[in-house]
DNA sequence: AAGTTAATTGCGAATGACTTTCATTATCAG
DNA sequence: CTGATAATGAAAGTCATTCGCAATTAACTT
């Protein structure tokens, strides 16, 4: 693998345990982030970063309140999303907004990394491209901006969509 | 100017005339466009399109609705947003939607690029970068994914603004 | 442990960007 | 010119997200 590909990385869907680059954050305590934001610590917030951190990645608040709402009824829409931005405000979650969808976000506990998407089922690679990555700054540089961030989202078709999609058309 | 190097395109705010890559399409009436999608021509189909080609790039559907208005008041949303669905649908506009802000279109008569944003004023610059563009394919290639498209964009601070911030920093 | 109080919650209403509906109007093939 | 059909505009509807606010609660302070 040269360090001109992109290493997949594991994705919740098609994951095996296998260790992580960053196992200490993976540790640490729900409360100990709470508190570190200086917010209060409260049973809501517990939850909800519970559901962040170990459910499924590329979740959309929907996600969330779900996954809460099934322990907690109570909960409410607004507290999930107020959370989230926080999350997301300190950087504990990467929140990305496209194409008129709802919000997706994921915790940020992992490498950077950019996403592949299916654009017939929707499944999604996280990939890795320090080239890329480079090329950017390259750039902004070039223009005399100093990058503060980016979003790089590709869309292709599977390979199970587009075997489909030629059964389907043969036939 | 190397193949690695990304290079700047002409943008409305500081453009100068330039000969563009495709003239021939600049030259194409309205008209014509209109009746190549199998529509009919319409008195605001024509206005909206004039807009689109010949205003400034990266426009709102809003900023569309209100220069049409100006002549035309009877104009309605709908009529703008259908039409720019339409002209996106046939790729005559490329249509970007990011971070919960309206989505912005631009007449795709260019060549294909992508933005460089100063998150501090806004400003865009267009730039192209082929060598980000084969990378891409490399990767989507990689996981066996056919790339149908793609989102690159770039958020940074602007030479203008840094200075700005420096100065107000000294201060 | 009880009291104080400011942060937080959950509800419903509000927003904003579209999209849909539908009665009225305009286009254009014949 | 004329009728069939597509397009328009006003208003209502969606949908994700945010806001306002009274009730609740976490985290101090006695
Ligand atoms: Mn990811
Ligand atoms: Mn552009
Ligand atoms: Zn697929
Ligand atoms: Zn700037």
């Amino acid at each position: 693998m040269t360090p001109l590909s992109a290493r997949a990385l594991p994705v919740a869907n098609h994951q095996e345990p296998l260790q992580r680059s960053v196992p200490r954050a993976d540790r640490v305590p729900n409360k100990k982030i709470i508190r570190e934001l200086n917010i209060k610590v409260t049973t809501q917030r517990l939850m909800i970063l519970d559901v962040v951190r170990n459910g499924p990645s590329h979740f959309t608040a929907q996600d969330v309140f779900e996954a809460v709402a099934a322990r907690h009824p109570e909960i409410g829409f607004a507290t999930v999303y107020r959370f989230l931005r926080t999350l997301s405000e300190h950087k504990y979650v990467t929140e990305v907004r496209m194409g008129g969808m709802p919000a997706r976000y994921e915790w940020a506990g992992k490498r950077h990394h950019d996403h592949l998407t299916c654009a017939s089922c929707s499944k999604i690679v996280e990939f890795e491209n320090t080239e890329i990555e480079r090329l950017q700054e390259k750039v902004a540089k070039q223009f005399g901006f100093s990058l503060t961030g980016h979003v790089l989202e590709l869309y292709g078709i599977c390979p199970e969509c587009r075997a489909k999609e030629n059964a389907a058309d043969r036939r």
